[in-house]
DNA sequence: TCTCATTGTAACCGGTATGGTTACGATGGA
DNA sequence: TCCATCGTAACCATACCGGTTACAATGAGA
């Protein structure tokens, strides 16, 4: 198990929008040939970060662009932008335990907590870390 | 995408090994009429918390039992024994990216270490939590 | 030694998610 | 009107999930 590469695919073209926003159009074409992959990957992904509100895309002519400055947008955002995460509760408790049981009876009720609270932390974590942070980071590594 | 339901129901066969622990004998059996599924959902999961050092089943006769305090056994513990998470990685990032770009030739370096850090926090999170701790809980819910 | 409840494990199955691809209509500026 | 581009549906191969059947291996007790 595993969290899929749409949430580091949707960072790669969040970055993206932010480096080449004065130097060129940024096409789903451009954008899929950083990546590496085929350009409706790009905007099966860019929709979802349009309707999160995250970025604007121009349709027609096409490119797009950072709906707020990248101090604004943290990684929290993103992750809940383009992860489908069923009923926006990370970990599954399995339901349906028999009742007459001890334990099975308070099973779910008692796990709740310690899965929000998971999830929560590591949420938490994901909202202080902005795309500027990630911006800073990557000029560093530049030559 | 949500991590799976075995995570909840090893939980579950925790508790159970430590509440019936003098009453009765737990099978594989007896534990899936609490859980409500097949005995060998239940098996498979006991044989990775044996893998793990966590309990210690009786093969042949039947049964099995914590292999340290509950005190002594974390979510975290739990967590690691049944949940295959690839590589450790909670996170996956996409690779191939193009090198010759300014962006893509850092995206996967450039991410390692806030995934990284999301997961450990987490990780660090389960960890505080003891089976001691649900065992508590759960006789507060009992009448 | 034989019996029998139990565990360990392989094989299989339907359902669903993933990641990618093709195809085509809709959009909007030149 | 033309044309590059976006939006979206449809499709595909692969993998994973959760469960089920089947059966050999185990070990206590008659």
């Amino acid at each position: 198990m595993q969290i899929g590469i749409k949430f580091s695919v949707a960072i790669h073209i969040m970055l993206c929008a932010d480096v080449f926003r004065d130097d060129r159009k940024l096409t789903s074409e451009f954008i899929a040939s950083s990546v590496r992959t085929n350009p409706v990957v790009i905007r099966k992904i860019t929709g979802q970060l349009r309707d999160a509100g995250l970025i604007e895309i121009t349709p027609g002519t096409g490119g797009l662009h950072l709906a707020r400055k990248p101090g604004k947008i943290s990684l929290k955002d993103i992750f809940l932008a383009v992860e489908p995460v069923k009923g926006g509760k990370l970990f599954k408790i399995h339901d349906g335990t028999e009742p007459k049981c001890r334990v099975g009876a308070y099973v779910p009720t008692l796990l709740e907590p310690y899965f929000a609270g998971a999830q929560n932390v590591m949420e938490q974590y994901l909202s202080k870390s902005t795309l500027q942070n990630l911006l800073d980071d990557l000029k560093m590594l530049w030559p």
